[in-house]
DNA sequence: CGTTGTCTTGATTACGCTCAACTCAGGTGG
DNA sequence: CCACCTGAGTTGAGCGTAATCAAGACAACG
């Protein structure tokens, strides 16, 4: 197939083993790979929405602006992930979307859906499945942001970033690189940059998180799950191999 | 067709104007309506998931239980909405969902979204942008949860909530029944009960909401809009009727 | 070596929580 | 018909978590 393995079809064989031709299908959905700088845009709320994008390699994150000047991110997307997915009903784009890091992305229109759903029974089903696994992050982050203390969102999201990162390189020992400033860490999850120095600070005399710069360590993993409430049946347990007739 | 108008069709038409056998097809996935009592578990999370339900008549709400004893009420549900579509990808429900009033539901199990995706292109995008939509909604309830003031939360949340009933009852000219406790309101808006009281009062006497019981009254739309960074987007303007290339 | 941006630490403030008492409406039984 | 009970909602007092404001530390970079 393809030298450079294709990280949407390794996302999607997350889901479920594909055939040569649902390969071929993806890849050629893959077409036309962009590089773009780090903190760059790409794409703002209320612009025209008709394609999504597949993350190769970087990071990058969704968020909306209130009118207070505050900002909330919405998702974190890693390589592999689809961006845009959601905007598949609208117009318009609901959020912006910016880059964490650099890296490249893939474009991918909405008009080529309608050739996925027809040519692939099994491609639809995982595509479906792909966009019911982002709301389930979404979901849990809600839950995160409405009903815990700083402390337990903290633990949370650090536990929840170091099992998606894990899923996609290989076992990385309880240390991870999070490239992101505690601004941004903030407008994840709902608190003020002052007060997420302050709850690392607090973590860390907890021997929870141990922090370097971007680089973090995770000594206990139980114990974070534990002060975070976390439970990962919304990432990993679950999801079902769903399979076409013919397959 | 069916005396009755069945309310996934309604829904469904929404989004594209439906052939006469993308009506029976999906007249035939509604095949079950159960009579189901206020109060009512459909639901828990953990259960095995191999269905979603239409709601044909009545309110719901899914939900999700703390350690602490709290509950965040994640999406409240309308007659014609879908029930469970998020846990597709899913073996286990990842969370609960209760009847507000009775009503009736109409089961359709995973299985049947095959032919669903089989069949008709048209029916599967229309499906895909329901899935977006709901997406939508969660997004802003996200924004709403974890940025804004009880008062924003409130105003955000009534007239999201007005906006949503007139869409299927002809206009009710700033007033709707919300049949939903305080609790519950706290239970969705992640504050506490006797805050809601506290909050409705203060929009009260500031003239944004009026209430009596289950009653409530807006008298100026635009105000509650603004006190509550109210944007339609993502409820109304944008979303598109995706066309088969058949029809 | 100075500049810049990010992070830290301290002092003060505020929004919403908790606890508790009270009101009120609706329902029940004598 | 009235007395009582119950559950939901209201109101007040005090508290706590996290926000805000502001000053200082620290690293990276020119």
């Amino acid at each position: 197939m393809n030298q450079e393995k294709s990280c949407i079809i390794q996302h999607f064989s997350h889901y479920c083993s594909l055939t040569k031709e649902e390969k071929q299908l993806l890849n050629s959905l893959e077409d036309s790979p962009t590089e773009i700088k780090a903190n760059s845009l790409l794409w703002e709320m209320g612009d025209p929405a008709n394609e999504f994008c597949t993350l190769k390699s970087g990071w990058a994150y969704s968020y909306r602006h209130l009118e207070n000047g505050d900002r909330q991110i919405l998702e974190v997307f890693l390589p592999g992930d689809i961006i845009g997915l959601r905007e598949f009903a609208f117009a318009q784009r609901l959020e912006s979307v910016r880059m964490i890091s650099d890296g490249v992305i893939c474009h991918f229109p909405h008009k080529r859906m309608l050739d996925l759903f027809q040519q692939s029974l099994t491609l639809t089903s995982v595509l479906f499945a792909i966009s019911s696994r982002q709301q389930a992050l979404l979901t849990e982050r809600l839950v995160n942001l409405a009903r815990r203390s700083a402390r337990q969102k903290m633990a949370h999201f650090l536990h929840e970033m170091y099992l998606r990162l894990r899923q996609t390189s290989d076992d990385i020992s309880g240390q991870f690189r999070l490239p992101l400033s505690q601004e941004q860490l903030a407008d994840i999850l709902g608190l003020s940059p002052v007060h997420v120095s302050r709850t690392f600070s607090a973590l860390s005399e907890d021997g929870l998180v141990f922090r370097d710069r971007h680089h973090v360590t995770i000594p206990n993993l139980k114990a974070l799950a534990a002060e975070g409430e976390f439970d990962d049946c919304y990432l990993t347990d679950n999801v079902r191999p769903l399979r076409d007739h013919s397959s």
